[in-house]
Order: structure tokens, then C-alpha cells, then sequence
DNA sequence: CTGAAAGCGCTAACAG
DNA sequence: CTGTTAGCGCTTTCAG
């Protein structure tokens, strides 16, 4: 049964209902303008036939594809390690559809993907770009900009001296860390020491900017950097046990590096949260729940993140004309979340 | 900068290289039998102009589209609770990456979603389909038939009736609960509990196979339904031990269940693994490692499966002719990773 | 080995 | 309001 039956074409519909070809696609297409009764044959017809419109054959002439990439740069630790990945791309599936659109996933892992990517993007395969993950002069950016297609970014690019035109969406990874550091202290903490993420990434010197604007003239010793993976966190935190015993309360860039904190507090017989307190960030469920003790952490709502860059593409590339740009950066507000841990 | 620069075409290139289209067509594809010196002259016209095939009109005419449409059912607990999804789009992606095809995602929540799904599959913009994630009777086969497109299906559909020629791939879920099992009464244990996993997939009812294999006459009520979750974890544990306080191991369907169980035996003063040996399915790492102890548990290998998934449905649809069918399934293997909990 | 010509199925002016 | 007429950019016989 591989016979692909020939799909019936307008044609087909048009002999059928009797109508010109032009009339069957101002049908299919919603025009106004025919009469009920012809549009009404029409719509038989095409029932009857099972009659799909041929995309490849619309895109020729529309120029138009109803599809959007959404580009994801590996290897991003955290894509695959949590399910920040999978929440986000929902979030963007969802609106994708509800728009008619498609969504086409580039994983992108080395350099020869790179050019792959690029070369698909200039093949004008789809009407626009969703990207993730770019770390510190990371190509893509440029590669997006040449193939000239609309884009929209996940986290805040690092184009310091950067283009103002540039349309992203974040959470408020500063905010957030402030929130939970001040927690901290609120909690009568007084030496609280961080675990960074990733510094090549945006989001990693957001959260440590953040934590600094609370504990501006705090001993420098008190910050270790990590790389957002369970791993870092536990060597990050031996370090920082071994530099600064009393400590008395940590914020980690994310939750799996809190995690990992948490592990080796544990070892080293700190009470958590009795003689040091944990804050991470994410709230990444299967994790931030599973934790000894269950763990505070900032939650950022990632489904809504990805609903809202698509949201912004799709509003872009319906500009027919209007040439007032979007917004150039939207960024969402993360809340606390309090478990045991803090 | 939204003025789509006019992508050149075959014809600019034919122009600048001094010949015609058609020669142009087959040096681009790769055609033999173009003199040397002329495929030369036009690779450089090609890179001069920057020239890419636009896809949809080469689609209109060979009625290909080097894309394939990956769809996963949600809610699917799964699919977001674990880096499970992620794993398996990489593979996917890497397999289809390396044979210059695209990957459509979709993903479906409701009735609408299917009606949906089966409009896209049938309207041909996709050569084949990657499904996942079936529950019993899902109405995704039978649309997927219907567009009549090359598909395999990720772990084994439930159609007891079926018809033979059902391709997929799935993990040997039977026989890797079968070593679970045996590794628990090969550390002594005798009264080893099941939490299975939602029974509507196979994969959960292939691990209570497994379990049942080697547990055979044993007390049914040592079995607890579970559904794949951390909560149902915790929920059939607390059962497990009112009903049989005397279990000394536990087989959990997966990773997030096992968590779960591990957490409610902590809370009760059970010692694990002296007093409760534990085992999980899928060694999930950010779970399996984290969790206090780490756990014990039957791997898969989720990004082979996926890769293997995308390289049956490309070759199927490289089969020109060839009638002799791929093989129905393929079942990969499983082993036991032993950590602290068993 | 290369070019000319005929569409693939659809939309979009432009007439009527 | 509806039909006619051109293509969109590319592949593919079929001649030469």
C-alpha cells in the first residue's frame, strides 16, 4: 500500500463543482466574495473528493511557508538535562498551531551545523526564526541576520555592542536573583555565597549581577562559578565549604546545581536548612520536588516564554506594511517559590 | 532591513554561467554526465549569486520534501516530566540531519490536535512520520494510515490485532524487568513489589510482563498501579507497605516512580537498600543520580532508539522499488546500572 | 552531453 | 461576483 493515490488537485474540485479554478481557491482561502450558493457546491466538492490544498504549490506563488524554525543550540547542557527544553517548545507549539503554523526543529550541535542551518534559512523554507541557547559569540546570530529573516530570541542575546533591533524574550534573571538572596537574608542570613551558571551565557551573569546588587562589598570568596549541571554544584559547593565553613546560605544559578549542593552539604553534615540555607532557580519540577529537603527556588514560567516569542514572530511577520517594529525585548517576572530548602 | 532581498533563481544562474537552466539542475543535484569544465563554471556562478534551490518549487515537481513529521501525543506525563523527549529528538534530529532532512514537529494534546495532525499528514509536505507515545486505541494510527505515509512508530502500539506490518522500535521493556527482577532474588531478596507504569502503554504492561516472568505464584498484591509519576510513586508505596510490610525490594517502571517510592520509604524508617532494595527503569540521569541513594536501575538507550527510529523511516523511503517490507520491530536492548539502591 | 519545452498545483491580477 | 490568464522556480523527458 505505499500507492500514494494522485490527491486530487483544485482542478479536480473545480470540474467537479463546476466552477473555475480561481473560484474553488477563493473558497479554500476564505475570500469574500462568492456567491453562498457556488460556495457551498464548492466546499461539497471538495469534501466529497478529500481535497487538501498542495502546500509546495501555494508556497511557490504566496512566498509564504506557515512554517517557523525554532533553532536550539547543543550542546546546551541544560536542554537535555531538564525539561526546560520540552516545556519551552510546547509553549511554542501551542501558538504555532493555533495560528496555522508548523513548526521545524533544527538541533544544532557543531560548526558543519552551522552551515547546514544557515543554508536552510537562505533556502526560505520558513517565514521566520526562533532561537535558543546562544552563548557568547555564538555564529548564529550573524548567520540568521545574513538569510534575512525575522527572529526572535530566547534569553537575551549578548550583543553588548549590539544592534538595538534585536526582539527577545527573558526572564527576569536579575530580579529573580535578588528575590531569592534577599530571602535569604530575610531568613537572618548574613553570609550568603552563589554558585553561577554557565558565564558564557546571558542568563548565568544576569543571576550573578543580581545576587551582587544585594550583596555589593560581600567577600568575594563567596562566589564560585559552575556551569549549571548537578556536577558543578557539588564541587562548587566542597569549594566553597573548604574556603568559607561558615557560610550559612547558598543561591545556586539553577536547581540541578542546587541539587548537587545540597548532596554535599549533606556529607559534610550540614543541616539544610537549619545551618545553611539553599535557594536555586527554575523550579524544575521532577527536580526542585525531589530534593532533600524539597527546595525554594525561583520559578520562571517557561511555557509562557515560548508562547510569547512565537507570539512575537507571528505578529512580525503578519506586518504586512507597518514598519513599527516590536518591542525590542519582553521580559517576564519570576516568582518564589518556597519549599524547605530556604 | 525586511526587504527579502529577491533570492537569485536557477535562471540567473544559467545566465551568468552561460548555459541553460536544465544544466544548471544537474549540477546542482548532482547529476553525472555534465562536462567538467561546464559543472565548474557553474559552481562558481552558484557561489557568486549565492544561489539555494528554493524547495517548495523543486517539491511541486518531484513530489518530495525531505521532511519528516516527528508527532508526540501529549499530555504524554512523560514526554515533560523527563529529559526522555529531548534524548530521542536528538537522535532523531542527528540521523535525519545526516541524510538532509528536515524535521517537522508536532505535537498534539486534544481531538482538535488529531484532526489537525491528519490534515498536515495528508496535505503532503512530509515524506514519512515518526509517532510516539501511543496509548491504547489513540486515533493517530488510523489517520496516519489514511494520509498513507511511511511511518514507525516508537515503542511497540497496542494493536493486538493487528496487521503484521507495523514498523517500530522500542526498548526490550520485558526482558530489562526481567533483569531487574532477578538482580533484586539475586541479592537474597524474596518479596519484591511492582509499581508498574500507566497500563494504557505497552511499555508499562511489557515491564509487568517482565516482572510477572520471574515472579510468577507471587502474592498479586505486591503489585501496585502506578502511573509513571513521582506522586504515584510515593502514593503506591505507601499502599505497597499497608498491604505487605514485609517486602524487602521494590521494582519500580521507572526512575520518577522509584524517587517517589524512595522518598515515602525514607519517611517510614525503612533503610534503603538494607531494608528495601530498590530498582528503577530508564536511567533517567538527573533522577537516578540524585536521588538518596543514588538508584539502581535498567537503562535504555533513548537516543540510539530514536536514531534507529529515523533510519528505518528514511530507508523506507529510499526504497524506490524493492517491495520487501522493513522489518516490523526492533526491540533494542536494556542493562542494569548498578548504583547504591539495589 | 546539452538545450528546449512542458508542466507540477496554485494564486493573483485583470477582465468581463 | 466569476472566469481567464499568467506565471512562481524547478525538474524532466525529448530532441539535437
Amino acid at each position: 500500500m505505499t500507492e500514494t493515490a494522485p490527491r486530487p488537485t483544485l482542478e479536480a474540485v473545480a470540474a467537479r463543482a463546476g466552477v473555475s479554478r480561481a473560484t474553488v481557491s477563493r473558497v479554500v482561502n476564505g475570500s469574500e466574495g462568492v456567491r453562498e450558493r457556488l460556495a457551498e457546491r464548492v466546499r461539497r466538492a471538495v469534501e466529497e473528493l478529500g481535497y487538501v490544498p498542495n502546500q509546495a504549490a501555494r508556497s511557490l506563488v504566496t512566498r509564504r511557508h506557515d512554517a517557523v524554525a525554532v533553532i536550539v543550540a547543543e550542546p546546551e547542557t541544560r536542554v537535555f538535562a531538564d525539561p526546560f527544553f520540552a516545556r519551552q517548545l510546547r509553549g511554542i507549539s501551542k501558538e504555532l498551531t493555533a495560528h496555522d503554523n508548523q513548526l521545524v526543529l533544527l538541533l544544532t550541535e557543531d560548526r558543519d551545523d552551522h552551515e547546514r542551518v544557515g543554508r536552510y534559512l537562505a533556502g526560505g523554507h520558513v517565514d521566520g526564526a526562533l532561537v535558543f541557547s546562544l552563548h557568547i559569540d555564538d555564529p548564529l546570530p550573524g548567520l540568521i541576520q545574513r538569510a534575512g529573516l525575522p527572529t526572535v530570541f530566547g534569553g537575551r542575546p549578548d550583543w553588548s555592542g549590539g544592534r538595538g533591533d534585536v526582539v527577545y524574550v527573558d526572564s527576569d534573571n536579575r530580579g529573580g536573583a535578588r528575590d531569592a538572596v534577599r530571602h535569604l537574608l530575610g531568613l537572618g542570613r548574613s553570609r550568603v555565597a552563589h554558585i553561577t551558571g554557565a558565564l558564557d551565557q546571558t542568563s548565568a551573569v544576569d543571576r550573578l549581577d543580581g545576587y551582587r546588587d544585594v550583596m555589593a562589598g560581600a567577600d568575594p570568596r563567596l562566589v564560585v562559578e559552575g556551569d549549571f549541571t548537578a556536577a558543578s554544584g557539588e564541587r562548587a559547593m566542597r569549594e566553597l565549604l573548604g574556603r568559607c565553613p561558615g557560610l550559612d546560605a547558598v543561591f545556586a544559578a539553577n536547581d540541578l546545581t542546587a541539587a548537587g549542593a545540597l548532596r554535599v552539604l549533606r556529607e559534610h553534615g550540614r543541616r539544610v536548612p537549619e545551618d545553611v540555607a539553599v535557594v536555586g532557580f527554575d523550579d524544575m519540577l521532577p527536580i526542585a520536588e525531589q530534593t532533600e529537603p524539597p527546595l525554594t527556588t525561583v520559578r520562571q514560567d517557561i511555557e509562557e516564554m515560548g508562547r510569547l516569542m512565537a507570539r512575537l514572530l507571528l505578529r512580525e511577520l503578519d506586518r504586512t506594511t507597518g514598519t513599527d517594529g516590536p518591542p525590542s525585548g519582553v521580559v517576564l517576572p519570576t516568582t518564589l517559590v518556597r519549599r524547605a530548602s530556604a
